[in-house]
RNA sequence: UCCCGAAUAGCUCAGUUGGUUAGAGCAUCUGACUGUUAAUCAGAGGGUCACUGGUUCAAGUCCAGUUUCGGGAGCCA
């Protein structure tokens, strides 16, 4: 019977004394002799255990290593010492699993980031990934509270689809057949009738598609799943497989599309602000470490909590693809020809200007809506001026586009003439088009990545370091 | 995929204009220690200088290629 245990962060929490417990962690590290530093995984403070002289013989007091997994029993007690208000004296312990210190490759020491990625099975035992991954899980648990408390229907939207009409990038292809020896066709190419499926399929990309189809029956839905691209991308904010959350809303305009996106990243960012107090302010502190080695220029004028605090309380600035673009030309880095990509109307702005929008012109989170339609999917709604269409993406301080979204095109011939210009395969579609035959009406949605809302929060500047395992191209450990 | 940079002890790094036996801090090990906070003090061990080839009397240092990693860009969430 293991789980008459007590876990750390009730007993920290409670800070009550003069009641016996049990406890099972990790050494974090072994003091004197005498003093662990205790941590279970529940909470970033680790709990001190004193072992009491002549408690444990020598054997014992060696096996206290770094990352050895031990139980102890014993009082809860004020702590004589400071760091701390109780910690528990020791009346009997004992070694669950040892850690030979010379091969265990987590010191008591501070390790570099790019270290503890070559051995994620092992990072979570840190203080750094400790903190970012109970904020992860509280953000996706905060997800589901968000819509569930608005009454979206949570929709599992397939893994493995036959579509490849989205356009959203390059896909992973899923497929029983031999590599070698594939079945081919008369013209040399794949005869995917003898696949598993009896055509060809590959790892979703999106599943707003899908989406749209329970939108239109349910009103509200949401999507929170894997979703995977093939995309050759190295960068510190892409992923090959990354988590998505897709809401699709019947009866919605681009404004309401616009307030329900800011109402939620407010709302998560609240719900871990109010429930991850000592991990954000641990990594609160770590970033603003991390900021003094950094050159004047390059540092952030706010700190993580500064940050999250003024994000929930301000809006966000809300503008027009038009007024952005004029905001650039006007701006003093075009000027001063500090942009090194072109800007007119009708360009897909680079990312250096969405940075000087959101990081030097706005300084805060920022809204831009009514896209050229050229630059945009075949799925979204042409406004009455015929060369916009309604689209939105929220852009974030340090990460750039965090929220993609759009009305949709509900008006059938609008959007098969879309389709036609785009050349998307209207005919395998029909089960999407259907949607606009049998009662059809304005909806919206929008998608927004996981990770880089875990970024965002956390203050990591690596995506590969807010996911437990990281896919990225020539990589796949663990 | 493109541009830039890096690779030296378990980790983080230093290593001069190419020149004897490659250093430091932390970690580890041994010993000391009854109030420590990444404990402290004393001592010890620890290196295929990423890999392959080249230049040279001589290469950790210079050159070429390869690999891996990091930052930026593109694609996007």
């Amino acid at each position: 019977m293991f789980n008459n245990r007590t876990k750390i962060k009730s007993i920290l929490d409670a800070g009550e004394t003069g009641r016996e417990v049990t406890v099972m962690g990790w050494v974090r590290t072994f003091r004197n002799n005498q003093f662990i530093a205790l941590n279970d995984g529940s909470t970033n403070n680790n709990l001190q255990v004193v072992v009491p002289l002549g408690l444990a013989d020598d054997d014992t007091l060696k096996r206290i290593t770094t990352g050895a997994s031990v139980k102890v029993t014993g009082e809860v007690v004020p702590s004589i010492g400071k760091g701390q208000s109780v910690e528990v004296k020791a009346n009997s312990i004992e070694i669950l699993g040892d850690s030979d210190a010379e091969k265990y490759p987590l010191q008591p020491k501070k390790h570099s980031l790019e270290f503890l990625r070559e051995i994620a099975h092992l990072r979570f035992r840190t203080n750094t990934f400790g903190a970012v991954f109970r904020v992860r899980h509280s953000l996706a648990f905060a997800v589901h509270q968000f819509f569930n408390e608005r009454g979206f229907v949570y929709l599992h939207t397939p893994i493995i689809t036959a579509s490849d009409a989205e356009g959203a990038g390059e896909m992973f292809k899923v497929t029983t057949l031999p590599l070698n020896s594939a079945p081919t066709l008369e013209d040399g190419s794949i005869d995917f009738k003898e696949d598993f499926f009896g055509k060809s399929t590959n790892l979703t990309v999106s599943g707003q598609l899908e989406g749209e189809l329970g939108a239109m029956a349910f009103s509200d839905i949401y999507t929170f799943g894997p979703t995977f691209r093939a995309e050759n991308s190295n960068t510190t904010r892409h992923l090959a497989e990354f988590w998505m959350i897709e809401p699709e809303m019947a009866f919605y305009d681009l404004e309401d599309n616009m307030n329900l996106a800011e109402e939620f990243i407010k709302y998560l960012i609240n719900y871990v602000l109010q429930n991850n107090a000592d991990d954000l302010a641990f990594l609160d502190q770590r970033l603003a470490e991390e900021e003094k080695s950094k050159p004047q220029a390059e540092r952030n004028e706010m700190g993580l909590l500064e940050k999250l605090r003024f994000v929930v309380d301000n809006n966000f600035e809300r503008i027009t693809y038009t007024e952005a673009i004029d905001i650039l030309l006007q701006s003093p880095a075009y000027k001063k020809k500090k942009f090194k990509y072109e800007v007119k109307w009708g360009i897909d702005m680079q990312s250096e200007h969405e940075r000087y929008l959101v990081e030097k012109h706005f300084k805060k989170p920022v809204i831009v809506i009514n896209y050229p339609e050229g630059i945009k999917a075949f799925y979204m709604r042409q406004n009455e001026d015929s060369k916009t269409v309604a689209a939105m993406d929220i852009l974030a301080p340090g990460i750039g586009e965090i929220v993609g979204g759009s009305q949709r095109e509900e008006r059938l011939d609008k959007l098969i003439s879309r389709m036609e210009k785009m050349h998307v395969p209207v005919a395998e579609m029909s089960w999407y088009l259907d949607t606009r035959r049998f009662g059809s009406v304005p909806h919206a949605g929008f998608g927004l990545g996981f990770e880089r809302m875990v970024q965002f929060v956390t203050g990591m500047t690596n995506i590969r370091d807010v996911i437990p395992f990281a896919r990225t191209p020539q990589n796949c450990e663990f």
